[in-house]
DNA sequence: CAATACGTACAGAAAAAACTGTACGTACAA
DNA sequence: TTGTACGTACAGTTTTTTCTGTACGTATTG
């Protein structure tokens, strides 16, 4: 095995560990390989690019990218001169977590919060409703309470992603270690 | 459509967004189904309960309700004189993130320590390899760097996890909104 | 001891997701 | 304007994941 055998397999471990956990990140693990395999290249790349070095599709890079882009790991930058469109991995790590984190949870709560506001709204009005047993009426309360808490905890959420999004978190968890 | 049927399609909205969202946590939609509807039961189930409340096999019930106890969503309970196996949900929310988060994250994290580990090794090794071009030698040195960048990342990561799971996370974020 | 109840391993079926190739729309070039 | 280069929508294929039914191991009951 020669010297640059033995660096692909470096980076090769790597990407896979990438490729195997990037499903944190709710992607398949080959946008986990051609975001390891961005990272290593030190320019922006075309689709391809991207195609030629993963042996895979032009549309499949053209489908990922855009996951990768939205889950903002990657970005697209512009070079003049070149009709292409180029992609980078983004280099802050720490700012892509916050990122990653931020999108996906962000609408996840936004999702949760508008189910649970049309349900209260229902069960409040059903509470009133002439049909209704008191034993129903005691579920009714109970799913309300119920309700109430989960709402509750969202807010928790979102004000949890507003620390991640304004950078608090790094007052609570600095970048560097101090020795 | 009576007073029952509402309650249920109240009930149905939630899990429904809850099955939408649950992938965030590496579950399948069916398991959010079954966590919802556990959520709104007040007690704890079996295996056959759930089987006949979802209509899905016994044996879905069995795998998903692992997943779910591994993602410390749902807990086993005991309840003497009852031989079947009971599950509950967690009720405190906020602890049931914290864990995702933490056990997801932590794996997650060890696997990739192990990984650059490695590979900076090897490296470091190859550095002082004998047929080695100085083009090449500027590569090693550049992986290298990418490689010490993000190994100080992931330890950001894991300080992260446990400000979560001591629970620091709520002094930043607190539980309940101040008026 | 035998009989029954229970949970899950395992293999195959069904469903979902990822991937590919073609075809088309748009933008720039000549 | 026509021609060319590019990205992606879409339909079909392949791969992966999820779900089911059977069969088996263990534990409890009589």
């Amino acid at each position: 095995m020669d010297a640059y055998e033995k660096l692909e397999k470096s980076r090769k471990r790597i990407t896979e560990s990438i490729a195997q956990n990037i499903h944190l990140y709710g992607l398949p693990p080959s946008a986990g390989r051609q975001f390891g395999m961005m990272f290593f290249e030190n320019r922006p790349l075309t689709l391809d690019d991207m195609s030629a070095e993963l042996g895979m599709s032009k549309t499949s890079m053209s489908t990922s990218i855009r996951s990768l882009s939205e889950a903002k790991l990657v970005e697209r930058v512009w070079e003049r001169g070149v009709r292409k469109d180029l992609y980078e991995v983004k280099d802050d790590w720490y700012q892509i977590f916050v990122d990653m984190f931020t999108v996906k949870w962000r609408r996840a709560v936004s999702l949760h919060t508008a189910a649970i506001r049309k349900s209260l709204a229902e069960l409040k009005e059903l509470k009133h409703a002439d049909d209704i047993t008191d034993e129903l009426l005691a579920v009714i309360e109970t799913d309300i309470e119920k309700l109430l808490y989960i709402r509750e905890y969202y807010d928790w959420l979102d004000r949890l992603i507003d620390a991640f999004e304004d950078q608090k978190i790094f007052d609570l968890v600095p970048r560097l270690e101090e020795e």
